[in-house]
RNA sequence: GGGGUGGUAGUUAAGCUGGUUAUAACGUCGGCCUGUCACGCCGAAGGGCGCGGGUUCGAGUCCCGUCCACCCCGCCA
């Protein structure tokens, strides 16, 4: 009993890994007492380390006063234990890996002893995340958080390997970079030095990565921490991380076998599966026209159908809502819901509420009789058979089906239906829960358009970032008709979430002015803003592309985590809040003045 | 900026249409127990229902405001 633990008595072994093969020998463990079971005369303690939980039994005739200590354990004790392995006989616990052993504990030291924590450190209680995250230091014992950062420590491990083997170079950028408007928010750090400035966190390594293509580095990767002042969501965390990627000398295709080669690894090591590539591609167009969006999950069915023409052949069919649907820029889509899957009243009018909830002005309805007529609809009454037959064959509608319509702008509708087929997807349990054979549906979404039209600004706006590079046959449209360019962009999708984005770039100056003009962006303003990069651009810029994949949605997938939040160690609330620091927090006047900054709250 | 859900012992929850001392489980404390692994048994302490107003003879329960958390739209790669 008198061992020295840690200056003499140094750990053997961790909690997970003892087995059978290992009966008869001494060991030491550290670690945190997870549960207790005190039968008086024996002592049981599971043994918690990040490895797993060893079993420790402490009884007078391996050692009295270690067992008379033993009765003083209690939960979340941090300790250390000296005993030998035995084997459980008769009581293995197929539970536990480690559960064919226990260890017979001959010395027991108790380095700290702990106040009872806030809630227990175990994986069933769904505590309230509010207290998870005031006590993250807690929270973060949990067996599954552990789980959750190991494998975001994994996943780093494998992306380094796998460019490291494929040539390329780790190289970071900085995150103190110079505002520029438009895009996402910044968060602004004010400069001391130069008094009025700001600088801002990087959103993105983007201008930068495009530099050591044109420096000539040729294959750059960087795992990066960006940082986005905008509204947070279940997947959206002010500051992320991405993985992030730049080629030079390469096509589309190189870039995606690149990648692909390494989403094949990480799923390979981290879950055991064997990805099939390439990874399925569809155009942006048909993503949008199928699903309503360029995130599709394709766990399940229930595509969009677009009536627009059908509507539009019947000239509206005597419904006055869908004649007005037919003006420019306007659609009529549908949903069929299969009569597998009924819907009360009381449902759809939840749907519709939640349609509203995304901007629909209603959710109109019908629901198929015997002989193909509409009931329980708005439009049953005045709509023509002709219509009504036409529509009903578009969807594919069976008697007893029910089919959901969306007209109006196209946007909008897109956005309605494409939130309703996800609702109705969970809602009819056809989303497969995580690890039931693995359904990782993966998408390269392609070729969308350079330009979308902002309808209140009433111009063409970079659907993403001005330096995407136009399809050759599309250059022409440039000037003429904007809204036809298509581009070398690609968004890689798993079961509906966009994992990563990237993009061709434009590396030759001309191309670059013309696509600055069909924005409306001068000279002046483009120097202003990406004055460097187009000078850049002007000396032998090579061929380049990249992307970035979001390392934090990829851990979350990959554990099944329901947020994103439980994947990060220290996450930030919905308001951007720390609950456990308090940031952010308020600034003592000195430090204002010599920032040369003043709240106005 | 907008819509929705939630906040009751340390924790997780129950508390229906407002009605006497606000329930339970886990945890905690005391006692018993040598084969448990969600150990068991006996006993105890612990909250006044996020906060502030209001309605009422009477408010976790109804109303108004407010704070916090979560989900969504807007926003955002």
């Amino acid at each position: 009993m008198a061992a020295k633990f840690i200056d003499e008595l140094k750990r053997t072994n961790n909690c997970g890994e003892l087995t059978a093969k290992d009966i008869g020998k001494t060991v030491v463990l550290f670690g945190w007492v997870h549960n207790r079971r005190d039968h008086g005369g024996a002592v049981f303690i599971d043994l918690r380390d990040r490895a797993g939980l060893t079993q420790v039994v402490f009884e007078p005739r391996f050692d009295q006063k270690t067992h008379e200590l033993a009765g003083e354990l209690r939960l979340e004790y941090s300790v250390g234990i000296r005993g030998v392995v035995e084997s459980r006989g008769a009581n293995v616990n197929p539970k536990l890996k480690t559960g064919e052993i226990e260890i017979h504990a001959t010395d027991l030291e108790i380095f700290n002893r702990s106040e009872p924590t806030p809630f227990l450190v175990e994986d069933k209680i769904d505590t309230d995340e509010q207290k998870r995250l005031a006590y993250r230091f807690i929270d973060l014992r949990r067996p599954a958080m552990q789980q959750a950062l190991i494998t975001r420590s994994r996943i780093n491990q494998y992306t380094r390997e796998y460019f490291a083997g494929h040539g390329f170079l780790e190289l970071e950028t900085p995150f103190l970079v110079k505002y520029t408007p438009g895009g996402a928010r910044n968060f602004l750090v004010p400069s001391r030095l130069s008094p009025g400035k700001f600088y801002a966190l990087a959103e993105s390594p983007q201008l930068f990565k495009q530099l050591f293509m044109v420096a000539g580095f040729d294959r750059y990767f960087q795992i990066v921490r960006c940082f986005r002042d905008e509204d947070l969501r279940l997947d959206r965390q002010p500051e992320f991380t991405q993985i992030d990627v730049e080629m030079s000398f390469v096509n589309q295709d190189d870039i995606f076998s690149a990648i692909e080669g390494l989403i094949a690894k990480l799923w390979k090591e981290l879950l055991g599966i064997e990805l099939t590539l390439p990874l399925p591609r569809m155009e942006f167009d048909e993503s949008m026209r199928r699903f309503g969006n360029d995130k599709p999950d394709l766990r399940f069915g229930l595509e969009h159908v677009d009536l627009t023409e059908v509507v539009r052949k019947h000239d509206g069919g005597g419904v006055p809502m869908l004649k007005d649907a037919l003006q420019p820029g306007q659609i009529v889509k549908a949903l069929r819901v299969p009569k597998e899957h009924p819907l009360s009243r009381k449902d759809l009018d939840d749907l519709e509420v939640e349609a509203k909830g995304n901007g629909a002005k209603g959710l109109a309805r019908a629901k198929l009789g015997d002989t193909g007529e509409w009931t329980q609809s708005p439009m049953a009454k005045t709509i023509t058979p002709e219509l009504r037959l036409a529509i009903n064959q578009a969807c594919g509608a069976q008697p007893g089906d029910l089919i959901l319509f969306q007209f109006g702008r196209e946007a909008l509708v897109h956005s309605v239906l494409a939130n309703l087929r996800l609702s109705l997807g969970k809602r009819f349990g056809m989303i497969p829960p995580y690890g039931s054979g693995g359904q990782w549906r993966f998408l390269w979404v392609v070729n969308p358009p350079l330009f979308e039209y902002d309808e209140e600004a009433k111009t063409w706006v970079a659907a993403h970032h001005a330096f995407t590079r136009p399809h050759d046959d599309s250059v022409q449209y440039l000037e003429t008709d904007p809204g036809k360019v298509k581009c070398y962009r690609y968004d890689l999708v798993l079961n509906g979430f966009e994992i990563g984005g990237g993009s061709i770039r434009l590396h030759k100056p001309d191309v670059q002015a013309k696509v600055f003009k069909a924005l409306g962006i001068d000279e002046e303003q483009a120097k202003a803003k990406f004055g460097f990069l187009l000078d850049a651009l002007k000396y032998g810029a090579p061929p380049h592309g990249g992307i970035a994949l979001g390392m934090d949605r990829l851990a979350m997938l990959i554990t099944g985590a329901a947020s994103l939040r439980d994947v990060l160690a220290f996450p930030k609330t919905q308001k951007g809040t720390d609950l456990m620091t308090g940031a952010p927090g308020d600034v003592d006047g000195k430090q204002l003045a010599e920032l040369n900054v003043k709240s106005t709250v």
